[in-house]
DNA sequence: TCTGGGGTCCTAGGACCC
DNA sequence: TCTGGGGTCCTAGGACCC
């Protein structure tokens, strides 16, 4: 048996801890560059305002019913996250985090004769400790318990928590579930399932196997199965090692120059590279792309990438920005206006795994830098310390006009309370 | 005229997730 | 004027090997 628990609208909830006057108000929060809305509070969504929606065309609406707006503040969330996870495994032997707000729990030899009971303590638990309001679905496979969860959530008359252990509950929620509110089945296959008459998640349990097989591939199948009780996805406790380390980003207006573009293609490279040491990481691959703004229809596109092997394996800011540069030389076109670039680490390998090379000692001193480097930045704020490459009037840089101190995780933005 | 079979590795593209 | 970022998995097709 497994459990979904998921965090309301997590983002807004967030700020809302924070700013208790804004509960039962419409809040969102906005993706980097305040480019788009990707939280909303139950009533930001009353309102029409939709998930991923450009912020510029719902500004009007936003002014009208003074919807409170926060940039993100992925440290405060990232914060919040690890503080709702540990009550969690205070209350499931395994738990799984799935994502920033979400976890599976294998409920799995669990004594409880009433799951409803320890689900409600459950949430109650973590609405007093942290202040985020969760729904948990339960259910006997992970695809199902996503399922339960979203009854719970669509149902207020359950109070946040759906256990659908039983076949006929089962049968009568999938029955009334929309097919592309499944956990598995995207815009794409959503609209060709519809095209074919598949409108309900009971339709597409009940759909044969080969069809979906031949349409969706093995995951599509995975997951027909799961809505039929066979669980077909275990429990990861364990976070699979990390394929690929990334910084890609959206400059605040178009960029033209190569000089900008190198600024920024070094940032993302010292960030990107930063990531990968605290995961103890080595790169042997990376790849840099540059792209003009598709949306637009007036200008010029142009959209490339180039992919370079690192002969030997690194972590090291200085090198790594050598050769993204290297790559960003080979794709740049000037007569271009860029909106977007990025830089992504594959092939990555733990220490245990780099060869020793014959002719190329590895460099302990720039270890000791790196170690430095990252020490000094995390006591004096990022890129304290950096290369010339990442400049420093950084013009390009996204803006986030709305954002709020990050209470929790930095001194200086501490909640002030005055009595 | 007739031109194998089986395997691996790599990459690009397409789908999905939060 | 203004449209996010960071991931995963699967498949098909080409190159290459014996």
């Amino acid at each position: 048996m497994f459990s979904l628990v998921d965090c309301n609208n997590f983002y807004a909830s967030c700020q809302r801890v924070f700013e208790p006057k804004l509960e039962g108000k419409p809040v969102v929060v906005l993706s980097n560059c305040d480019g788009c809305v990707i939280a909303r509070s139950n009533e930001a969504k009353a309102l029409g305002i939709k998930m991923g929606e450009p912020f510029f065309k719902v500004k009007q609406l936003v002014k009208a019913h003074q919807v409170a707006v926060f940039s993100s503040n992925y440290a405060l969330y990232g914060d919040m996250s690890s503080r709702v996870m540990d009550i969690l495994k205070e209350y499931a032997p395994k738990v799984a985090v799935y994502s920033v707000d979400e976890a599976f729990l294998s409920l799995a030899g669990m004594n409880y004769h009433n799951l409803t009971t320890w689900a409600v303590e459950l949430k109650e638990t973590v609405r007093r400790c942290v202040g985020i309001p969760v729904s948990i679905g339960i259910a006997p496979t992970k695809t199902l318990a996503k399922a339960a969860n979203y009854v719970a959530k669509k149902n207020p008359v359950f109070g946040g928590v759906f256990d659908m252990s039983e076949e006929r509950l089962q049968q009568q929620m999938l029955a009334l579930m929309p097919v592309e509110e499944v956990w598995g089945v995207g815009r794409q296959y959503a609209r060709w399932l519809q095209q074919h008459g598949i409108t309900t998640a009971l339709q597409l349990r009940d759909m044969e196997i080969r069809a979906v097989r031949q349409k969706m591939t093995v995951v599509g199948e995975r997951m027909v199965r799961e809505l039929r009780g066979e669980s077909c996805l275990p429990l990861e406790e364990v976070p699979a090692e990390h394929k690929t380390i990334a910084c890609t980003r959206s400059f605040n207006s178009l960029q033209t120059s190569f000089v900008q573009l190198r600024e920024a293609v070094s940032c993302y490279t010292a960030r990107a590279a930063e990531k990968m040491r605290t995961k103890q990481l080595y790169c042997a691959r990376m790849q840099v792309f540059i792209r003009t703004n598709g949306f637009s229809s007036s200008e010029k596109q142009y959209s490339n990438a180039c992919q370079i092997s690192i002969p030997f394996p690194s972590q090291n800011t200085g090198e790594l920005i050598a050769y993204a540069i290297k790559a960003l030389e080979k794709i740049y076109r000037p007569g271009y206006s860029y909106k977007k670039a990025g830089v992504i680490f594959t092939e990555l390998r733990t220490k245990a795994q780099l060869q020793p090379e014959l002719f190329h000692q590895p460099d302990i001193t720039s270890e000791t830098l790196m170690a430095t480097i990252d020490q000094l930045n995390q006591r004096y704020g990022r890129n304290m310390v950096r290369f010339a490459s990442m400049g420093y009037q950084q013009s390009w840089k996204m803006q986030q006009a709305y954002k709020s101190p990050s209470y929790t995780t930095n001194w200086k933005e501490l909640l002030v309370v005055s009595a």
